[in-house]
DNA sequence: GCCAACGTTGGC
DNA sequence: GCCAACGTTGGC
């Protein structure tokens, strides 16, 4: 099966490219919405690349590669009553919300900002210009090479 | 901080 | 099953 790339949303302040860098590797808990869920529990494979981005950032923008490295599990931070992340909802017996780990990659020097993207012929239809609120989403092959490329020859 | 977009919830 | 109210995302 051929490597397949994505794009997944983190708030800057909250998690940044930085934090993946410090942390090596990072459950990703916390997704919310169905769409994003299935594409994680279902389509993400081990090995897949993707594309972190800084949203709520000055600018927003992708900000380095990291590698799926653990498939989807159960994201138990919805258990947790305390957490941020809790829904009563999810059964531990059949939990509704997952999380995949990832692992860092590379950061980008400078993040390739929204604008780019958007100014950029071949990146103006990807997911993440076309839609809102998406913070898990498919990205081509072509799109992920022609952001990494951007990203790579920042100084 | 504002607010548009839009997913989710809940009354009926 | 409809849809208004509500809550959240995320750019600006």
């Amino acid at each position: 099966m051929a490597k397949r790339y994505w794009l997944m949303k983190s708030e800057e302040e909250v998690y940044s490219i930085r934090d993946m860098e410090n942390d090596g590797v990072t459950c990703w808990e916390g997704v919310r919405n169905y769409e994003a869920r299935n594409l994680m529990r279902d389509e993400m494979k081990k090995g897949d690349w993707v594309l972190f981005y800084h949203s709520n950032a000055t600018p927003p923008g992708v900000a380095g590669v990291v590698e799926v490295s653990k498939e989807a599990y159960p994201d138990y931070f919805a258990f947790v009553t305390k957490s941020k992340y809790f829904d009563s909802k999810s059964d531990p017996d059949n939990p509704r919300w997952f999380m995949v780990d990832v692992t860092f990659k590379e950061a980008f020097s400078e993040v390739v900002s929204l604008n780019e993207i958007k100014a950029s012929p071949k990146l103006k239809d990807m997911v993440l210009v076309k839609r809102a609120r998406l913070s898990v989403q498919p990205v081509t092959k072509e799109e992920f090479d022609a952001i990494r490329k951007m990203g790579k020859e920042k100084k």
